[in-house]
DNA sequence: TTGAAAGCGTTACCAA
DNA sequence: TTGGTAACGCTTTCAA
């Protein structure tokens, strides 16, 4: 691999020439121009990244974490983090923390190591001590943040609120909510949604707390079906937990959506692909994984950011867990 | 940040022990080894990777190349590149190809740069000219090669005619294969597959081709139970081809399956959540992904490799879609 | 068992 | 406009 010192020979200029080319910095004659990039082309020379980056103090890479890339969510999220920071030539390394602080901070400061340019990060540890010192910009994402952490979120109240009234607008009376887990700045705000669609409602409510995870959500799904066989709408914290519930019924010979009507959270592809199709409240997952990803790089290139904290609203997808008549 | 050469200073020793005791390689006397200790401990300090990556013209990334991160195979899989990769101290960073040449040679050529580890990759382009010149290690998943590349993949032939012959045993007399695009080993193995099964016996057959996308497999799903109403079996060639013919099957009234039996293939988590649960012929996911992780790493440590094309076998899961006597 | 010093390939400052 | 050269922080060879 030909390096800039072989470049420059070649090109007989000096390599603080080749590199201020390489750059687009400081003065270069149109002649010295010519004949560096002539000799880039002859010898297919690529500046070596590793080199540039102890240098710079910087990387064009950037630390994605996520929960678990398993859950539906977050490789529709990664997907389009990686499509934006590709078109800014950044690249991103992927990290799954299972929530735990421990291996979040292993990767903080394994990523740190190596001049990470910056995070990204979905996670509800964010007062975690670990995000104290990191030196690079962070952009939270789809979790609430306390400290001065630019974020982008769904306004998640406001969605809750448009999936209740949609179920009490297609007759639900007696909606069981599943809520997030307790404390999670998401899944707490989801409730609120809930509970104010509900309030001076006719209608009985119930609320009972569900992971995400579907194994979990199936089993709890169960639960409530026999807890409460009254009910005839239940709405979701998740569309994972909306399908669980939605298998469960189906498995325990309710008819949905005219027996039992649905209602998830999140949007993701997985909704169109069960049937009934899911009705759901959907956040546009692409579009705020390219929204904080743009962000970040605005931040490590330095531009100022205008909006530090972004909101993205929810949009209600009516399939055919809901009778829309 | 303390470097190197504070450490020394703070141990009463020069860089080179320092760096002797970091790799643990050389010798280093006892005494040494507790002051270097020491300094360590106090000054908080932690080796910088890209220094050290331009010395040994090596880092501990490996690129994954998959065609979409959002395809339900490809998450899973990168879970277990994840976890092993971590636990071996690598790193992995996230490429989404489109299955399209330029963007694989994009990233190899992006990662080259980077001194990146080694490959993994999941591509049928594996005779495309940019593999030939890299030269890191690479492991192929899931695809066959033309190569020489290490390949770990499921026994495909094995699986279709597994999968077939419990459509036969559950009494299917008339089915359709969706197979994926021809050209495909994959594909083309799993059609081998369910010709050798159902060659001789009494069934009728057809054949379509189809893609691995959700859209598309219901479009086609949809044109199968149109132009042949009298089919009571469907094999398709992956999960999601299965489940898209599951959902057009029941929007037109099939049951199934009673009416309509479907087997899948991959065994993607997917599979239980749709309703009922789809009979699949599972790949373990998670164990190719982790074992072409150990390939990778061991070619990377020069370990030699002993075994060079490994085979995971696949397994029947029989679930709600098949009739289970 | 240890240390001096020459790389690794760039960037960026300073002088020319 | 240009070039020499000292960083960047580590590894590794060679001599001691």
């Amino acid at each position: 691999m030909a390096n800039i010192k072989d470049v420059a020979k070649h090109a007989s200029v000096s390599v603080a020439t080749v590199s201020r080319f390489l750059n687009k910095k400081g003065y270069v004659s149109e002649a010295a121009k010519e004949s560096i990039e002539a000799a880039i082309a002859s010898l297919n020379y690529r500046p070596n990244q590793v080199a540039r980056s102890l240098s710079t103090k910087r990387t064009n890479l950037i630390g994605l974490i996520v929960p678990d890339i398993t859950n539906p969510f977050f490789p529709e999220l990664a997907r389009a983090v990686e499509d934006i920071a590709l078109s800014y030539g950044y690249t991103i390394v992927l990290c799954n923390s299972d929530e735990k602080a421990e291996k979040e901070e292993l990767y903080i400061n394994m990523l740190t190591q190596k001049y990470v340019a910056g995070f990204i990060v979905t996670t509800n540890l964010l007062k975690a001590p670990h995000y104290e010192d990191v030196s690079v910009p962070i952009v939270a994402l789809d979790r609430t943040i306390n400290l001065s952490i630019p974020t982008v979120t769904t306004d998640n109240v406001e969605g809750a609120r448009i999936g209740t009234a949609h179920l009490l607008a297609c007759g639900a009376k007696n909606i069981v909510c599943m809520r997030g887990p307790v404390g999670l700045g998401l899944a707490d705000d989801r409730v609120k949604g809930f509970i104010e669609a509900t309030a001076d409602k006719d209608v009985q409510t119930h609320i009972v707390e569900c992971p995400f995870s579907f194994e979990a959500s199936e089993k709890i799904a169960e639960k409530i079906l026999i807890d409460y066989p009254d009910i005839d709408g239940i709405f979701a914290s998740s569309d994972t937990s909306a399908i669980a519930a939605l298998k469960v019924a189906q498995a325990m010979g309710r008819h949905v959506p005219n027996d039992l009507q649905i209602v998830g959270f999140d949007g993701v592809q997985l909704g169109k692909m069960v049937s009934p199709g899911l009705t759901t409240v959907a956040q546009d997952i692409y579009k705020m994984g390219a929204y904080a990803t743009r962000m970040l790089i605005k931040m490590i290139e330095d531009t100022s950011l205008t909006e530090k904290n972004v909101t993205v609203s929810a949009e209600l997808i009516v399939r055919g867990t809901t009778r829309k008549d």
